[in-house]
DNA sequence: AATCCCTACAACCGCGGGTAC
DNA sequence: GGTACCCGCGGTTGTAGGGAT
């Protein structure tokens, strides 16, 4: 049938967002809401392609992100979850409410990758393996067998996941997670951006709108200064009429699928992952 | 000081699923 | 049922910044 690219090439602007042009998106989704982002460009005035605005609001505009920091609990979980689900990590970060797909995708290929390949062998057999093996030739009962073992790596997973809001436990949590969420907001979040904007302007971004004399540059910051308190406030007021989801509602699907399941009855004995191989990462 | 190399991460690209018509 | 379109996902790329040489 053939696919419409998404957006023109000729046109379209690529690479980083200024801060003029998350002030536009932002504004646009306080009035309309996010989604129908093939409408955004256009009503916006955005030169970017709704892929590019979707992708900029969900990886970094979007309220009650948490950015860089991963905690070892955190790590932990994704390692548990990344052998349990394998790369996929929208799933995954449907555990993590406050991390994005993209910067647990980014932390795991730069961090966490290498820290299970300077581990021990079977380690990296839990990293390499296929979580959900039903791609392999197995028999209908050795395939019954490894899902039950998936759902009891599942359960632990989860299990030491909702313990993470439990303070220290002996077996290897050592940084509890602030029970009172100290999350960045999407308003904390845009002003760390303008304020390293506004320290380190681009060099070869291609705007049009940089200053080209001293007085220019000056008007040029008043001008970022005068955004970046617009920005504020219209997050602000993003922020207020979207109420913070709970964590519950993050973990409907494969938690509630898990949990009803009465744990470990009869079970444990098809357990066969280590199911601490993590602990000795961390 | 200049250059090279590596790392981290933001953003892009291509594809597949869902759905309205 | 077929088509066109939108959206989301995962893999990949581009590039800035920092450290090493």
């Amino acid at each position: 049938m053939g696919r419409s690219p998404c957006c023109d090439k000729v046109g379209v602007k690529k690479g980083p967002w200024t801060p003029e042009e998350d002030l536009m998106l932002v504004s646009y989704i306080q009035q309309h809401g996010p989604g129908n982002w093939k409408a955004a460009p256009t009503q916006t005035g955005l030169m970017r392609c709704s892929k590019s605005c979707r992708l900029r609001w969900t990886n970094y505009l979007r309220p009650g992100i948490k950015r860089g920091n991963f905690t070892e609990q955190e790590e932990k979980l994704i390692v548990h979850l990344q052998a349990l689900l394998g790369n996929r990590w929208a799933a995954i970060a449907s555990y993590l409410p406050k991390r994005t797909d993209n910067d647990i995708k980014n932390h795991w290929n730069t961090h966490l990758k290498k820290k299970l390949r300077t581990a021990p062998d079977h380690l990296e057999a839990n990293l390499n393996k296929d979580a959900f093996s039903i791609h392999q030739p197995v028999s209908k009962g050795q395939w019954e067998k490894k899902l039950q073992t998936d759902i009891n790596v599942a359960k632990q997973a989860l299990g030491e996941a909702l313990s993470l809001k439990e303070p220290t436990s002996p077996s290897g949590f050592s940084s509890p997670v602030p029970s009172t969420t100290s999350y960045a907001s999407s308003t904390e979040n845009i002003s760390r951006l303008l304020g390293e904007w506004m320290k380190n302007p681009p060099k070869k971004r291609t705007l049009g709108a940089e200053p080209a004399t001293v007085a220019d540059s000056n008007d040029y910051n008043d001008k970022t200064t005068v955004l970046a308190e617009k920005l504020n406030s219209l997050l602000s007021d993003i922020e207020s009429s979207a109420s913070m989801v709970s964590e519950s509602e993050h973990l409907p699907l494969l938690e509630t699928w898990l949990f009803d399941e009465s744990l470990g009855q009869g079970n444990a004995a098809l357990v066969e992952m280590p199911l601490d191989y993590t602990a000795e990462l961390f």
